[in-house]
DNA sequence: GCCGCCAGTATTTTT
DNA sequence: TACTGGCGGC
């Protein structure tokens, strides 16, 4: 038996199509990556295709790795040489070896959103535009959006007409541009853009990636926009094996340039392919499928297809309406905790949620109720100040050219170096066509720089002696060389203590990923640089942290759950105006609403076993109280596929406040219970210590399990085989009754003895 | 050149 | 509410 007769018949047929275009229209949960790793085992190992040849697209880092994995464990040898990696790391590498042919340097260092809008102020200054009238922002989007079309300065200015405005954005388009090759800098749409010019301008080069990528595999096609199509059409022109991976029902990236048509219609651009899709979900239970198909049957212009489940019908979904966000974000921590009493990790729950500024309450609570707990997402742990600063540096000793970085620093810590000086420098620099750092070396040239002209000769004498560490020391060392000799640690004192430590902290956790980032490259057999390091950071996604180990329930948008799933998932905030939210709503383009209401079916499909969806009848928005009746796509969702607590729910009239009677007495014995056991996310990823419950605790919490639980009694008896979700498999030992529910005792194979509460355990009888 | 206060704005999502 | 940027006073 191969391990390709476990696959299901289209999957199967996916895996074996193995030459020219293919389009894999894979439902939510159908198991593609299963298909992806399966077929990329059976490339190298019935097609005799060398893995070097082979490369695979995802969306993430951590995608990447796991495919990666997966491939390895299929095919035990050569998964190393195939190239998996996102969009933009590829883009990288390509542009590491040949954008000196475009005329940039090839240590050009890549900018964030941030360094893009201090950028974009330069620009804004330069070409005299006011940005209370054009702000940074939407110019910058417009910008994006044109690289993303891959429209340059040229033709932008040529589609604007006469129009006055466009005419003014075509030049700082054109500016910013300018600005940027100065700088040796790239940002993110760039490494796309730039890619593609080289491969359209280089035949060489591309006849070299061409040769090398024989087969071709993308993963979430569906949330690829113009550039990326482009991209892969280049570089799959020569031999056309183009496996493309999707999901139209799970595009939500349209804001960020995504073009669904190219899924729609990537059998009009490849007439000969051969198109299969996955319906079989293997992930959900029949009720939450069953409650995703039906809300997303409201979108039109869909490619038709029905997801279906050999799964059981499982729980109904569950719906709950609070007063306010504090009640659900209470109940939200009050039931994973239940749940947990009952025999669940807390690494089965997600609470997902529409926007970042929700992870607040939901912190709070888990905080105080001593549930651990990540936030995905948010601000980045690389935008933060004090780690902005110090990469600065490394980037001014790395790359000379970056002007953003070494104004950045060039004060910080403070050296008596203000603004008038910054100006100056800047002025001269420009008459005379030379970098920022280039002219402050030599101060003296610099007009009107007076007392000044010491300060800048004993920085650059700073910046040069950290450049002649770069050969001989490790980033850590040269790290922690540039924290030492700036006083950099120092000058956070300050500031607000409380500020301080975090930031200190932040710091030390920089210098762990520097040495982490060391060690891997050592284990890759690849020289640790200075910009390979720089770029690594440059393109880590939070997302690419989460770790499964890792005994957390995780907290984030539903932008950053693509691709994800748990056992049981909370939909957090479904209410009008927030989601689908009120930008959508006012809206007179249909299209936003589809997209959103695709968002709500990534949420629904992330669960396996379990589907909780909370709203709030009023909650705090921005500072005021905003009153939100029950999202319409809830409406959208057959009542008979909801539980509605303990009264049903009709969504225009009074819901009953859930509330938790225990909730008072448990506070106060689980602050005692309890050591500190949550981690939060904001920075420190890791140690998280699981909050184990006490012996008190336990039967304390028996009582209130007992009462409030039902069902009937469990298809197993002692001495059965069963299986777990997470557990996996075991035999029973002990069932007790107790109330309306089972108190089972199984020996786990691997996860050793656990007792579990039979409604939660959802334990499966095995033969 | 530095610091602190005030006003205005924002949030929808991110590689 | 919370952050940012601009401005004025020292």
């Amino acid at each position: 038996m191969s391990i390709y007769d476990k696959l299901n018949e289209p999957q199967r047929e996916a895996v074996y199509h193995t030459d020219g275009p293919l389009l894999i229209l894979a439902g939510a949960g159908s198991g593609k990556t299963r298909v992806l790793t399966h077929r990329i085992a059976y490339l190298i190992e019935e097609r005799n295709v060398n893995p070097w040849n082979i490369l695979a697209i995802t969306f993430t880092n951590k995608a990447a790795g796991e495919m990666r994995e997966r491939v390895d464990s299929l095919v035990g040898f050569g998964s190393e040489s195939i190239w998996v990696s996102t969009f933009h790391s590829m883009c990288v590498r390509i542009l590491r070896r040949f954008i000196d042919r475009l005329g940039y340097d090839n240590r050009f260092t890549i900018y964030d959103t941030d360094d893009q809008k201090t950028l974009m102020k330069e620009v804004c200054k330069k070409v005299a535009i006011d940005t209370k009238v054009f702000k940074e922002r939407s110019l910058m989007s417009a910008i994006s959006s044109a690289k993303n079309e891959l429209i340059l300065p040229d033709e932008f200015e040529l589609n604007a007409g006469g129009d006055f405005a466009k005419l003014k954005i075509a030049k700082v388009y054109r500016e910013y541009e300018a600005q940027l090759k100065a700088n040796n800098a790239l940002d993110f749409d760039d490494l796309l853009v730039k890619t593609v010019q080289l491969l359209q301008t280089q035949p060489d080069v591309l006849e070299n990636y061409q040769e090398r990528f024989r087969y071709i595999m993308v993963d979430e096609y569906q949330d690829t926009n113009t550039v990326q199509f482009q991209l892969v059409r280049l570089l799959a022109g020569k031999y056309r094996n183009l496996c493309v991976v999707g999901d139209d029902d799970q595009s939500i990236y349209k804001f960020r340039g995504a073009n669904i048509r190219n899924i729609l219609d990537f059998e009009h651009e490849f007439s000969d392919a051969c198109v299969i899709k996955l319906e079989q979900n293997y992930r959900s239970t029949g009720n939450i499928l069953n409650a995703a198909n039906r809300v997303i049957a409201n979108n039109k212009g869909r490619k038709e297809k029905t997801l279906w489940t050999a799964n059981g019908e499982g729980e109904l979904v569950h719906l709950r309406q609070f007063d306010t966000g504090y009640d659900e974000a209470d109940f939200i921590a009050e039931d994973i905790k239940k749940e947990v009493r009952a025999g669940a990790s807390y690494n089965d729950h997600a609470v997902l949620y529409r926007t970042n500024a929700q992870s607040r309450l939901l912190e709070e609570k888990f905080v105080a109720m001593n549930v651990p707990y990540k936030i995905v997402g948010g601000v980045n742990f690389y935008a933060r100040r004090e780690i902005k600063d110090l990469l600065a540096y490394l980037k001014t000793i790395d790359n000379g050219m970056d002007d953003i970085a070494v104004r950045r620093i060039i004060n910080v810590p403070k050296r008596g170096i203000g603004l008038t000086t910054i100006n100056r420098i800047q002025e001269s620099a420009a008459e005379r066509g030379l970098g920022f750092y280039e002219t402050l070396m030599a101060p003296e040239l610099i007009p009107g720089i007076g007392r000044s002209a010491a300060k800048l000769d004993s920085f650059a004498a700073l910046i040069e002696y950290f450049k002649g560490l770069t050969g001989q020391m490790s980033i850590t060392d040269l790290l922690r060389e540039v924290i030492e000799k700036t006083g950099y640690m120092e000058s956070l004192d300050s500031e607000d203590k409380e500020d301080a430590q975090a930031r200190k902290e932040n710091i030390d956790e920089l210098i762990n990923k520097a040495a982490a980032y060391e060690e891997a490259a050592e284990d890759r057999d690849e020289p640790a640089t200075l910009s390979a390091f720089l770029e690594e950071v440059a393109l880590v996604a939070d997302i690419d942290s989460l770790d499964e180990e890792q005994d957390y329930v995780v907290l984030m948008t539903l932008h950053s759950a693509k691709g994800l799933e748990f056992p049981h998932v909370y939909l957090a905030g479904m209410e009008d105006g927030l989601f689908p939210s009120y930008m959508t709503i006012t809206s007179d383009d249909r299209d936003d609403l589809e997209e959103e209401r695709r968002l709500c079916y990534v949420g629904i499909t992330r669960a396996e076993q379990e589907l909780t969806l909370t709203c709030a009848r009023r909650r705090m928005v921005r500072g005021e109280t905003q009153y939100n009746k029950i999202s319409r796509f809830i409406k959208e969702i057959p009542a008979e596929l909801l539980d509605t607590g303990s009264r049903r729910i009709e969504p225009e009239t009074e819901v009953p406040v859930q509330q938790n009677t225990y909730a008072h007495a448990r506070e106060a014995f689980r602050a005692r219970a309890f050591g500190a056991a949550y981690s939060n996310g904001a920075g420190k990823s890791s140690g998280v210590s699981s909050g184990k419950s006490s012996q008190g605790l336990a039967s304390l919490q028996k009582g209130s399990q007992l009462a409030a639980g039902s069902g009937g009694s469990p298809d197993y008896a002692e001495g059965d085989r069963v299986r777990h979700v997470k557990f996996g498999e075991g035999t029973v030992l002990e069932i007790r009754s107790g109330g309306r529910d089972y108190e089972v005792t199984v020996d786990f194979d691997s996860a050793g003895v656990r007792k579990m509460f039979a409604k939660f355990a959802k334990l499966v009888k095995i033969s």
